[in-house]
DNA sequence: AAGTGGTCTAGACCACCTT
DNA sequence: AGGTGGTCTAGACCACTTG
């Protein structure tokens, strides 16, 4: 006789996709109920619950209640990506990381900044510009504004000696994150600081925190040329 | 009497992440083990696990197994990105979506895709240039090489009519893909058929995929200036 | 109103890792 | 070797949404 083991929900999942790749669930197609999709593999509901939690994760499938569980029609790229801090980025490719402050100073939030925290009325916030290097070369150039209300501890800090990334990261949890992606022409500052010429293309990660609906930080960071996000997976 | 109702395991992920971002536990922390967390919210220890299922996925802890749960040191920031295809973006931004198909032709690959698609031979691939338009104005131009080994159905489609992008999405299903964002300047092509200067800094979206181990296509969206990617949430 | 997915429970066993 | 998370089951009830 042979080893007849019990279906794990991987199983499932993977029995499941391989019959929308081949088509026997075709897009737009309406998938059995769970139930029976259960008595036809030989395990629990619950099983092919597990299993279509993950494909619907991914993007494969779409639930409803009583609609039933259908195959996406228009199935999405669904991409993600882990940003670690920058110290840690740099020396899991085995660099040499170093980091220069170049300037910090008690400002009021421009109108740009306010627009990111979503705040209607001008903030007193930390200026900081720094620059993160991979084996003595640039990395990432990095204009941040800090939120002196919600943190104010980030005045007692010695941003020479640690990075504010690295410390709001350490010590100021967030409950919201916006981020998003962009490309930049290098000018001035960042052209410089870079070490490169004017006008080359650069990617900008720009990302704000909140704690409840206080803001904490928003950050440009922008990547020296030649960078590159890759997706997880 | 208060109406004291059952635990869902978003309470307990609520409770938990609350209690790691008031430092109850910190970084670096171990957590009681999930039975211990059950016991003392009263719930099952499947809900707790549930919950600690969110918040592995999340990046706020780690679990390990027999090592326990900890509080994750360095959290990374997790972005998750939804890449449609380009005619329900531009539809979904409420804008009206052309396209136009700028060549067509059957090449060999070049060296950087075989590098993308993994192969150390050069194969024959379909080579398709077309630009993507909202409200009349050029919104992505993309570049994509098709592979004719594994997606053959794709000589015999009316590029004119459709879309590369759309008829792939609606007829290939893939197995694997890859997904890269990069800034790069505008230059011959892009520049001109995005309408843009040669110089302006574009963000480009590289996309590779595969079924199984072959590849199908790959493809370079370059998209027009102030083109920004946002992430889910 | 009814059907379907979503969740909770209690108990059992398994798999993996640290000690 | 033992402890902890991971999974499976069977059954029950809930919540949402469609017809």
């Amino acid at each position: 006789m042979k080893g007849q083991t019990r279906l794990s929900w991987t199983d499932v999942r993977d029995e499941i996709r391989t019959r929308i790749l081949h088509r026997t669930y075709a897009p737009g197609d309406k998938l059995p109920r769970d139930e029976d999709i259960a008595a036809e593999l030989g395990c629990a509901r619950t099983t092919v619950h597990r299993a279509m939690q993950d494909l619907s994760q991914i993007g494969l499938v779409e639930r409803i209640r009583k609609g039933g569980t259908h195959v996406r029609t228009d199935p999405v790229t669904r991409a993600t990506f882990d940003i670690p801090i920058t110290r840690r980025e740099v020396e899991q490719r085995g660099s040499k990381y170093d980091y220069q402050l170049i300037s910090h100073a008690l400002e009021d939030t421009p109108l740009s900044v306010m627009a990111r925290f979503g705040i209607q009325q001008p903030a007193r916030v930390l200026h900081v510009k720094a620059l993160h290097l991979a084996d003595n070369r640039p990395y990432m150039f990095e204009d941040r504004w800090i939120h002196t209300g919600s943190t104010p501890d980030i005045l007692d800090v010695d941003l020479n000696m640690q990075s504010a990334n690295e410390w709001l990261v350490r010590h100021k949890p967030y409950s919201r994150v916006d981020v998003r992606f962009y490309a930049m022409n290098a000018e001035g500052e960042s052209a410089v600081y870079l070490s490169t010429s004017p006008g080359s293309a650069l990617l900008v990660i720009e990302r704000t925190t909140w704690i409840g609906q206080d803001p904490i930080t928003s950050v440009q960071a922008v990547a020296a040329p030649g960078y590159q996000l890759t997706a997880l997976n």
